[in-house]
DNA sequence: CTCATGCGTAAGTTTTCACTTACGGTAAGT
DNA sequence: ACTTACCGTAAGTGAAAACTTACGCATGAG
């Protein structure tokens, strides 16, 4: 089990593009580590793999079912990052809005 | 200027631990790259070539103010992951709750 | 015009990491 | 017990990419 859920781990995790696929299969449908890797284009190992990082990262958690393991998406790890975004989309709206102003009074001195 | 916003190009871009160090000192205050690099662990042309993954990402944009070129976040490209994440918010929850469900049906048939 | 500052790019090196094959281990079926 | 299906891990390989140094260009100060 994640402690963590830090955005970091989770932004890592889904850097790479295998991951992000594997994760929107999950998202869509919990899984089994087989039937993801049958619909993609690298082995089952490397999909496990995968999976490992993701469950490290708090974005998947794991459900022993029989032999299979079903994959499904944890939702702490979806709002850890949300919250880091968050957190930046208001800075970003600032600077934004300040980089607007700056522009206007510029041109304001300068019509054209 | 980007003209993709894709979720899929900044999760990638911020997969990077230097480029989240670049972004989150971004979002914090516009700067320089000058400035940027004299605070990380990594040469300036390093933090130059961050930042153009970054501004191709419309993560970022840059304006040029003298001979230095400030960087300034950019919220559409915040915009899209956000919106890439909520996309999957909802399955998320339907996953955890259905996952929920069924564990309670269990220790329903076992109750200890 | 000359010099200094601030950046971007090119080229080359090093390191990271995604992937494969091989193996071992567990659970269910016959 | 034997076999089959499903999966995780180890070890090794190859390719992507992060980093460095070297260079060239633009802007502003003197």
């Amino acid at each position: 089990m994640a402690k963590h859920y830090s955005a970091t781990e989770s932004l890592a995790a889904l850097g790479d593009p295998t991951r992000r696929a594997i994760f929107e299969r999950v998202a869509a449908r919990p899984s089994a580590v087989g039937d993801l890797a049958r619909g993609l284009p690298v082995s089952r190992p490397a999909v496990s793999q995968h999976l490992k990082v993701l469950k490290e990262a708090g974005l998947v958690t794991e459900t022993p079912e029989g032999t299979r393991r079903i994959y499904r998406l944890d939702p702490r790890g979806i709002a850890a990052m949300r919250d880091w975004l968050d957190a930046h989309w208001s800075g970003a709206l600032q600077s934004f809005a300040s980089f607007a102003d700056e522009q206007f009074e510029t041109k304001e001195e300068k019509p054209k």
